[in-house]
Formats: structure tokens, sequence, C-alpha cells
RNA sequence: GGGCGGUUAGCUCAGCUGGUAGAGCACUGUGUUCACAUCGCAGGGGUCACUGGUUCGAGUCCAGUACCGCCCACCA
């Protein structure tokens, strides 16, 4: 016997072990083997991480899918696995050692440190994975996969190496994002633009070989900067070419206040003229359009900050250029140097205003870079680092996309794929880490690079070099965590080996993911997957939108806004949530979740349960013998074809990704049409008398139900299992639900049982709402007579008169003339009077009445326009004027039957 | 500065290729009929942001306006 309510927390867990003890996710059974096989990469969630509302969302939409294609037949792999999250991970590692009072990690060292997060990703690296199970995941954990196992570690090292040997990997020095707080750079997609209130402030540099005035403008040029500290490494002054104002200073210099260096003023055509003054100071080292510019010029590139972000101004010859050191040169380094930047930007301004090199100071809207991890605000630096040609591989990477080989869902992404695609920068690598793949890269005595799959390899071709044995030393850095995310697609199936898997399931089939990480990671797969397989990774990408909180703001902890997704699961099962965020992925955007919504999901769980237990009471039995195609019963061909439309809508909905189309056709079909109608509709017929139309009305029940099992599996996975064994299951049945076959179409439906039944369900509708109306209170029994009525209608009243009686709480149905005073309802040909005189309000009949005759001349007034309309008749195709001029006449119809009825009425009076 | 998206019932949102505006929640009335009060039945509530255009016909297509949001961008 089934429990009164669905409770989720009872069951869930036991199904999943039910599924996991049966290895029903693993791909390649025998059953299989000539299946089209349908593959699936997880986005890899951080070992850090725990279930967040983006994962249930994600993860819903995919097992949607494959547990779709699993029973469609398809020989399916959800490959799982989670990423090492480089700079994530180091920091929580490090915040736990900070904690603890332990070590640091320089402390510690290298070796100890890498030892110690390892340590910590067995402990409670794998959380996520248990939460994913409790969302009902398929995966197949059997094949779970970490981005830093030695598998795809070889892949990451190999592929690096190609990369480098084909020239699309090289080291370089230039400006990168780097972060003061991390100690490390990071890649222009890990800069967050921050719009910040800051100054503008406009200084003087005296001209050299004019006596600095600062009433005298001409002894000076002014420049602004919203950054006066960098000042110090300034190396020219550039001016537009074409700029009146400062035509005759180009080629003169200027002394640079404070330090007292001798710099240039140069024209540049990156120089604005309707930007502040029109004079901009070039500081390349701290600058990326400096840097540019400096390039072009030849100019030196003076480094004056430390990596953790202090002024560092070494008294030697690079900085000094152009001046002999000299006391107070050295007081002033000496009052500098360690001085944190923002602090040395208030010391700095100070002693500009002091000397009167001070304009003025402006307040300044403008963005600030920050480190997306740290949130430090971010200086460009320069270094050595190691970059991905990613312009190179853009191309083919477009091209893909242009051709078709993989298509964007919903289709508009693909604009901002072009678009980032087109102008992609090289693809900062190297990180300053020690958490990730370290790079196999050795430096020789002199510094000459080896790259090399490992350090034997790297020995050996530094032995060729050099002619003898050396000894070389490991680059210290680590790649870029996304480097090896990048890989993801091949790498877990086995790749650099050749193995089966890689054959049968590279590419795979659909990629579902959020927008935040198109240019992260999306981008990234389908340039490695090119360059490597030479293929696609995936022929379809899903984008689906973000889960804000119910305020549409990002969930995040400092706001104290997230709403926990095991929270949910654990008041309202995994089955709510999940249909609920299947039900809101329409959305383009963002989903703003409520709890209210899932609440009346999980409603939408309990239903159902009732309904099976309904079926149970009734002994609704799903037959192995039962041939829906020899249904008898009107009502039972009738449910036949609304569950043949119903598995045609889910069907389509899920192949085009429209998620919320399914589960609003499983909503509508188990709850309003099952439910409301059919279970109903049938009771008289269960405990009737014709023990064949019963006996054919329980299997039918049986096997619709099984059919809404089917069709909800993939959103409510864990009721509908439940249900799937609880119903006394027929033999040749699927013992599983998630690997039973998904409903075929057989053309159950009928015209006539639909014609029939619709009829019936507008009868009861009809005389409900008029008793509602009218007031007759809900538990009077009211006889009822139908005028007019037609051989068909005569007939279809008495076979459901029981239904009727009971449905529609009368007392009795009779044909005839309408009586006096009765309440009457136009239902086609037909007119059914409800005789309420004396318990109903003859007036408020009238009126009800007329109200009704209004409307339906206004529709008749509407259609008799446009039916005049010469345009519309000549113009509108045929099935469009035939549909009006139908309807018109059906409200024609109508109108008179509700004016004679209305006659009728005021006879009474 | 570019690009994208949103504006539909009190709230949160659907509405694919243009042809009588929908759902969930909330609300109102009513009901303890033997699956379900996590429920049933009935009902109220929308000039689909605004302006113009295309069309026989526009929530749906086009142009513009106003707010709101997101992404990208080196703007001193």
């Amino acid at each position: 016997m089934l429990d009164k309510t669905y409770q989720p927390q009872k069951i869930e867990d036991a199904i999943y072990g039910t599924w996991e003890k049966a290895k029903a996710f693993a791909p390649g059974a025998p059953a299989r083997a000539g299946a089209k096989p349908f593959a699936v990469v997880i986005p890899p969630p951080n070992v850090t991480g725990s279930l967040h509302m983006g994962h249930a969302l994600n993860n819903t939409l995919q097992d949607v899918l494959v547990r779709f294609e699993r029973m469609r037949g398809r020989d399916v792999l959800w490959q799982p696995g989670t990423d090492h999250a480089g700079i994530a991970t180091q920091m929580v590692v490090e915040r736990q050692l900070m904690e603890r009072q332990e070590p640091n990690r320089r402390a510690m060292g290298r070796e100890a440190f890498i030892k110690r997060v390892w340590q910590w990703k067995e402990e409670s690296g794998n959380t996520i994975v248990g939460q994913l199970k409790r969302l009902g995941c398929s995966c197949d954990w059997s094949r779970l996969r970490f981005t830093m196992d030695e598998g795809l570690s070889r892949a990451v090292r190999k592929v690096f190496v190609d990369l480098y040997r084909a020239g699309l990997i090289y080291k370089d020095k230039r400006l990168v994002n780097w972060d003061p707080e991390l100690l490390t750079a990071i890649s222009d997609l890990e800069v967050e633009q921050i719009e910040t209130k800051g100054h503008l402030w406009h200084l003087r540099y005296p001209i050299e070989g004019r006596r600095f005035d600062p009433s005298d403008s001409s002894t000076y040029i002014v420049v602004a900067t919203t950054r006066p500290e960098t000042m110090l490494g300034d190396t020219a002054v550039a001016v537009h070419p074409d700029d009146e104002r400062y035509k005759h200073l180009v080629g003169k210099h200027v002394i640079l206040p404070l330090v007292g260096r001798r710099i240039p003023i140069i024209a540049d055509e990156y120089s604005d003229p309707e930007k502040g003054s029109g004079a901009v100071k070039i500081t390349p080292a701290h600058d990326f359009n400096d840097f540019e510019v400096g390039k072009r010029h030849g100019l030196p590139m003076i480094n004056v900050l430390s990596p953790d972000g202090k002024l560092l101004l070494d008294p030697n010859p690079d900085f000094v250029q152009g001046i002999e050191p000299n006391p107070e040169l050295r007081a002033l380094i000496l009052e500098f140097n360690g001085v944190f930047r923002f602090a040395a930007r208030k010391l700095i301004v100070h002693q500009l205003e002091e000397k009167g090199l001070m304009e003025k100071i402006e307040l300044h809207l403008h963005t600030v870079p920050h480190g997306d991890r740290s949130n430090a605000v971010i200086e460009p630096r320069l270094t050595d680092q190691w970059y991905v040609d990613a312009a190179t591989l853009a191309k083919p990477a477009i091209d893909a996309v242009k051709r078709g080989n993989t298509t964007f869902v919903p289709k508009n992404w693909e604009t901002t794929y072009f678009h980032w695609m087109q102008t992609i920068q090289p693809w900062c690598i190297s990180r300053q880490l020690w958490w990730g793949h370290q790079i196999p890269a050795w430096y020789g005595p002199d510094g000459k690079v080896f790259v090399a799959k490992d350090a034997a390899a790297a020995a050996a071709e530094a032995k060729q070099h050099y002619g003898k044995s050396v000894s070389l030393k490991r680059d210290e850095d680590v790649l870029d965590t996304w480097f090896s995310s990048a890989l993801w697609p091949f790498s877990t199936l086995g790749w650099p080996d050749k193995t089966p898997e890689l054959a049968r399931y590279y590419p795979t089939d659909v990629l579902v993911t959020g927008f935040d990480i198109i240019f992260f990671w999306v981008a990234r797969m389908m340039m490695m997957g090119l360059y490597v397989m030479e293929e696609v990774p995936f022929r379809d990408v899903y984008i689906h939108a973000l889960v804000r909180d119910e305020k549409g703001q990002k969930m995040s902890k400092s706001k104290g806004n997230v709403i926990d997704p095991l929270d949910l699961i654990n008041t309202y099962g995994a089955d709510a949530l999940r249909f609920t965020l299947a039900a809101m992925a329409a959305q383009g955007r963002d989903i703003k979740l409520s709890s209210s919504r899932v609440e009346g999901y999980r409603n939408f769980a309990t239903k159902l349960w009732n309904a099976a237990r309904f079926a149970e009471l009734n002994n609704c039995v799903p037959r192995a013998d039962f041939d829906p195609a020899s249904a008898k019963v009107t009502l039972n061909r009738w449910i036949l074809g609304e569950s043949e439309r119903a598995a045609a809508a889910v069907t389509e909905a899920l192949q085009a990704f429209r998620f919320n189309d399914a589960a609003g056709a499983n909503y509508h079909f188990i709850w309003h049409v099952y439910c409301d109608w059919y279970l109903e509709l049938i009771k008289p017929i269960l405990s009737g008398a014709d023990q064949d139309a019963a006996a054919e009305t329980r299997a039918t029940a049986a096997y619709v139900l099984d059919q809404a099992l089917l069709l909800l599996h993939p959103f409510m996975p864990f009721v509908t299992e439940e249900l799937w064994a609880k119903l006394a299951p027929a033999e040749g049945r699927q013992s599983l639900l998630l690997l039973a076959p998904w409903p075929m179409h057989r053309g159950h439906e009928n015209a006539q049982a639909d014609a029939e039944i619709g009829w019936l369900i507008r009868f009861i509708s009809e005389v409900r709402s008029v008793r509602s109306e009218m007031n007759v209170p809900a538990g009077a029994k009211v006889p009822l007579v139908i005028a007019g009525a037609s051989e068909e209608t005569r007939a279809r009243a008495s076979r459901h008169e029981e239904t009727l009686l009971r449905l529609a709480r009368l007392e009795k149905i009779e044909f005839g003339a309408s009586p006096h005073g009765a309440v009457q309802i136009v239902l086609d040909e037909a007119v059914l009077a409800l005789p309420l005189a004396g318990i109903i309000d003859i007036d408020a009949e009238s009126k009800r009445l007329k109200r009704e005759i209004d409307k339906v001349g206004s529709e008749i007034r509407q259609l008799d326009a446009k039916l005049a309309n010469e345009k519309f008749v000549s113009r509108a195709p045929e099935h469009v004027d035939e549909e009006q001029r139908e309807r018109k006449s059906e409200a024609e119809a109508v109108a008179a039957k509700l004016e004679q009825a209305l006659k009728r009425l005021e006879a009474a009076l």
C-alpha cells in the first residue's frame, strides 16, 4: 500500500542506490551495442565547491536530456568529473592553514603544500559528487575524472608540448594583468572592470629650460592622470600630432617632478586632444596603452612597483636614467620605497601640491580592473609569461560554428561567440601558483628553455644541445586551470591513448552550460578540440540562464541571499526542485527562483502519487496483454489519444531543448487531463455493472499512468521510479523505469472519442459553472432537462448518464421542453435546463443570460466586420476565412438559443 | 564606446515559424462526494512599456523612444 502522501525523503536515497547497484548509468551495455551513442561531458564543478543553484540547474537539464535519450534507446555516456580550480582551491587551503594557525604556504614549502592540498581534496573534495547524486544525476560515476588525474595531466603536458613545437605556445615579456594579492598573472577574462568614483589629477610637468612658475602656463605642460603614483615611472609625455596647442613643444623635454628625470614630449596619435588636458603621461611599465606607445617610440620601461604593490624605486641606472644619483634623490627613494601603492598615491599628490605642481583635481568616474578571485586592484606588470596564440586557434573554431558543425541554442549566443573569437588576444596561461599543472619547461644554465613531456626528455634534449649533461631547472609556474578544462571532452575519454571510448563518444552530442563561461570554457574547448582531435568537441551547445534570487540579484554568500538547493531538496524533494528548474529554463538570461514555485511542483508530485494510489485502490494494474489499439470504451480511447498527444508534445519539446514546454506538457497532462477528468470520469465505470468495460478501464488507467511515469521520468526520476516499482508491474515490463523504452507514437488518437468526451467535459463544466454562479448549494442535487437534443446528444447523455449525474451533481436527466423558470445553458444544438424556480433568483438569471447575449453579440459584430472587409476576404488564407465564418455561424446559433432562453424565462415572470 | 537581452494578470514568468492572451503562486466564493485540503469546484484580474510602420490581421515582424539589466572595450 502506498502512503497517503509522498515523502521524498523516505525513498530518494534508496532509489538512487537501486540505480547505482544496477549499474544503470554505465554506457556500453550489451543490449545497446548497436545503438547510437549519446555523450555529454559534465561541466566539471570545482573540487572546492558545494552544490549551488547554478549547478542544480545545469545538471538537472543535463540529466533530463540524458535520461530522455537513454530511454529512447541511445547508448548514453554522461561523463562526470571535477576541476582542480587552481586559484580557488589554493586559496581555500591557505585560508585553512591560517585559521588553524599553521605555517603558511611559503613556510611549509611547495612540496609539502601540494601534498596538503591533495590531502584536502581526498577528504572533502568530492562532497559535490554526493550532492549531484542527491539531485538524481545519472552520471557514470565509475568514470569519474579529475583534471589533475595522471591521465589528464599527461594530456595537458602533451598538448602543451605539441602547441609549443607548433609555435602556438610561446614565452613572451609583456604587460600582464598582475594580481598583487595573489601574486600571480591572470588572464584578461579573470579581470573584472568595476566602475569606481576616483579623481583625475592634473599635474604640471615643468618644461626643460624654462624656469617653472606656477602662474605662467608656458613654463609647464599639464598632464591628467587617475594614477599619480605611477608618474615615478614616466618616460615621456605624449600629445596628438595635430594638436595645435602642443605642436611647438614636440621634441622638447620636461623634467619629471620629484625624480628629476628628463623625458621627451612626443607626438603620438594615441593621445586624445579631447581627454584630460590633451597631453598624457606615458608610463610604459604600468599601463597597457602606454606600453604600446613606449614600444613605438623606443621608450625605456621603468617599473616602480614591487609584485605586492609597493613602491620599489631601485637607485639603479634604469630608474635614474639621465640623472646623476644625488642626495636628494636618495632621500626620496628612501622615503617612498616600500610604501603601499594607495598610500603612495596620497604621498605623491601631497608632495606635488606642496611644490605647486598640482593644477587641479577633478572627481572622476572610471572603471578600475579588479581580480575576480581576490578582488584586488589589478596592476599591469611587465613579466615573462607563457602565451597561447589564441588568434590562430580561433580561426577553425569560428569556421566550425559558421558551418554549423556546432550549433548554439539559443542561436543568438553565436554572435557573442564570434565577436569574442574574432578579437581574441593572446591567452596568458602561466600562473605563479603551486596548485595546478606545472609547466613542462626546463631551463638550462644559460636560460635556454627545453619543453618536453617530462624531465628525462628535457634532459635528453638539453644533452644534445649542450653536448653534455647539465642540470636543468623546471619552470615553477603552473597552467591556468582553464587550460586543462579546455581538453575535457577528450582528455576524460582517455586521450592521448586511442581508447574505445574516445572513438565511440567523441565528438560529444551536447554541452549544457551557462553563458558566463562561453569564453572561459566553451570557446577554448572548441579551439583545443579542433586542434587536437580535428573535430568539434560537441554538436550542440545549450546555453542556459543564471539562477538569481527572488529579487533578481546574483546569489552570493556576502549578500546572504543564497538559496541552497540542498535545503530545497530536503524540504520539497529533488523531483520538485528539478521540475521547477526545468519549467523555468526558458528564460533567456536569468531565473529568479522562489520557493513557492518549488512548493507548487512538490504538490504536483503529491498529486501524481495520489493518482497512483487511486489506481492501486481500484486495482488498476498494468497488464502485459493489454493492447491499447483494442480499447472499446470511448473514455479509454480518448485518454489513450490524450496520452499520445502528451508524448508527442514532450518528445518534440525535448528534442528542441524546450525544457519548459516539455515540463508544462507533462504537468498539464497528468494533472488537468488524467487526474481532473479521466480519473473522475471512470469512477462510475469502475463501480458499474459492465464488467468488461470495468476491466478494460482498469487496464487503461494503469497503462496511461505508466505512460505518464515514462514521460515524467526525466524530470522527476525518483517519484516516478518509485511508483513504477510499486504499481505491481506487468510481466515483461522493464524492471527499472530509467531503462524502460520511451513512448512511441502508435496512432491511438480517435476523433470520435475526442468529440464525445469533449462534449461530456463541456457539459459538466457548463452546469458546474452555472450552479456556482447561481449560488446553488454544492451539495444540492437538481434535475436537468435537455431540450432540443439531437439523436447523438440523446445517445451520449444516456451513455454517460451516471457520470453526468455524479459530476454535475444532478438528480436526474430528462428530455423534453425547457420548463418555465429554469436556468438555461446552450450546449451546441441543445439547451440544458435546470428547473430551479424557487431556488434561484429569476432576475439574476435574466441578467446572466443578457450578459451572455452581449458577449456573443460583440463577438458576432467583430466577425462581421472582419468578413465584410473585402481585403480580408481576398487576402487571408482560405482556412482562416473558413474558420472565421464557422465561428460566426456558431456564435449566431448560440445567440439565437440564448435569445429563446431569455424569452422563455421572461415568460415565466 | 560597441554588442546583447528585458518591459505580458497583484508577484514570478511562458507565449516556437503573425490568425480568438496562458501557467504557477497569491486573491475571492464554495466544498470534509470513499486518490489527493500538499485537495476539489467555480471565479475575479491584462488597452501585452510607449510611438510609428508593414499586413486583411501584430504580444508575435520592422524602425524609433523611455526605463531596467547583462556582456565586451585601453580611454588619461
